[in-house]
RNA sequence: UCCGCGAUAGCUCAAUGGUAGAGCAUGCGGCUGUUAACCGCAGGGUUGUAGGUUCGAGUCCUACUCGCGGAGCCA
């Protein structure tokens, strides 16, 4: 008999049919019993009646315990008080691969910290489950996008020699006889040499920051996709913003309307996110800090707050741009028209989940970059390769990043980016 | 690094300074359609650690450990 999923029972009906998966939940209430079965793919009710399977079969339900793992066979049966639509009248136990010891978490409540001790179990709950799925089809939706657009996928490498943007605390990790090297927080200087040798390209892997960040928006360990153009301007930059963010949302509004359901996900919000998204300069976010009462002054960057005031104006991500060249970084072009601000952008998603792409039009000037690097007190020589990027063919270009953690946790409705990733690095917690 | 909150049964939480409790989980029993099933019985505790105040501390005080949330920084 052909093996099956739980997601495929419907295709089954009426026929008889063998999963295989883990104990999820049992019930009984007497001569009837019912066992839930997950297999990965949903969880299905499997009935069974006393005297309608025989007694070897049916006292096996006081040996199954909550995550044993076992195989059924079963006639299909369309039922609408099954949750799927569909049951299992279960004819027969072939298999228990192994009767789980007691399982630790159960269908009741547990504080964070128990279940962030037991993430390599929790992932099997149907909440961690569907969060999962979601990030799934995001990080399909996102290399859709970029594949269908002619750009080619040029990764960076994860261990570099110095810092990309000299900011930031970095991990660092003995590199054999050339001393120290240290694990990437972006991809992007990389990305633009990858542009200028491809045109079109993104860069998609895994960030990290030492930074002590202790918030619901922080992880040590994140992914971040990193677009990069050749002959772009900021205004293109923010073109292609909008289209992939509009892209990623409606993709997930396609797929994931089940998953979306789980995790109790007001979707209006998210079936506004089309273009076009707002876009306002930073001396306007200024004005609505100001206009509200917030004590703002121009020159500072937008604090968590500062960013939640300004996205609830509007009702789908906000562009804003044209920040004050003191708080961006080195290699972010200025604006002719205003050398005080930069031509940068970052999109402030919805409902307070803050910034989830920064970009800007990148400094094609080689005098300009040079002067900017002594300014940041950046060591010349470590960038020189980047220089090299001036010095032959320079041309315009701009790129963004975006959070890939951020981005489901606010599609997803989540309370903190720890459940948007099947295994969290924190500052505090490096396990399992 | 700074500010705030917390730690009691396996889990989630109660307990005016005066005998440490409930629900769930576990074990046993009951129930022919249960949906976090329900009903009955039972076992289960060095109240985070170390001191202190008191006739008496889960409760008050001090220090420490661990965790949570926020600030800064950032995606």
């Amino acid at each position: 008999m052909a093996r099956t999923y739980i997601n495929e029972l419907g295709l089954h009906e009426g026929k008889e049919v063998q999963l295989h998966g883990w104990l999820f939940h049992k019930r009984s209430s007497g001569k009837v019993r019912f066992l839930l079965m997950r297999d990965g793919t949903g969880v299905v009710q499997c009935v069974m009646v006393k005297g309608q399977v025989p007694d070897s079969i049916f006292d096996l339900f006081d040996t199954l315990t909550q995550e044993s793992s076992f195989s059924v066979r079963g006639k299909v049966r369309k039922d609408d008080r099954a949750p799927g639509g569909f049951e299992l009248d279960l004819l027969d136990i072939p298999k228990i691969y192994q009767v789980a010891e007691e399982y630790p978490i159960t269908p009741k409540e547990h504080g964070i910290e128990f279940l962030a001790d037991r993430r390599h179990l929790w992932l099997r709950s149907t909440r961690q489950h569907a969060i999962m799925r979601v990030r799934h089809r995001i990080i399909k939706a996102i290399r859709d996008f970029f594949d269908g657009r002619g750009f080619t996928l040029v990764d960076s490498p994860i261990l570099t020699p110095a810092a990309c943007e000299g900011t930031s605390t970095l991990f660092d990790t003995d590199y054999f006889d050339l001393g120290k090297a240290y694990l990437t927080q972006s991809g992007q200087l990389y990305a633009e040499a990858s542009a200028m040798a491809m045109g079109k390209v993104y860069c998609f892997g895994p960030t990290f920051r030492a930074e002590k960040s202790k918030t619901r928006r922080h992880l040590t360990e994140f992914w971040m996709v990193e677009p990069e153009v050749a002959f772009n301007d900021l205004n293109d930059d923010m073109d292609l913003a909008e289209d992939f963010l509009e892209y990623i949302v409606q993709s997930v509004l396609k797929d994931c309307l089940p998953e979306l359901k789980v995790l109790e996900r007001d979707i209006t919000k998210l079936q506004n996110v089309k273009k076009p998204l707002p876009r306002i300069t930073y001396d306007e976010a200024v004005k609505i800090l100001i206009d509200k009462g917030l004590p703002f002054e121009w020159g500072n960057d937008l604090g968590g707050t500062d960013e939640t005031v300004v996205s609830e104006q509007f009702d789908r991500p906000v562009m804003v741009h044209r920040y004050p060249s003191e708080v961006k970084a080195f290699y972010m072009k200025r604006d002719p028209e205003n050398p005080k601000v930069a031509l940068a952008v970052d999109v402030l998603a919805p409902e307070g989940y803050g910034e989830i792409i920064g970009g800007s039009q990148r400094e094609d000037n080689l005098d300009v970059l040079l002067a900017r690097i002594k300014e940041h007190k950046l060591p010349q020589e470590a960038f020189e390769w980047y220089l090299d990027l001036r010095r032959f063919g320079s041309v315009p270009h701009a790129g963004f990043g975006l959070g890939v953690e951020r981005t489901v946790g606010w599609i997803c409705g989540l309370e903190h980016v720890r459940e948007t990733i099947p295994f969290p690095r924190m500052i505090y917690r490096n396990t399992p």
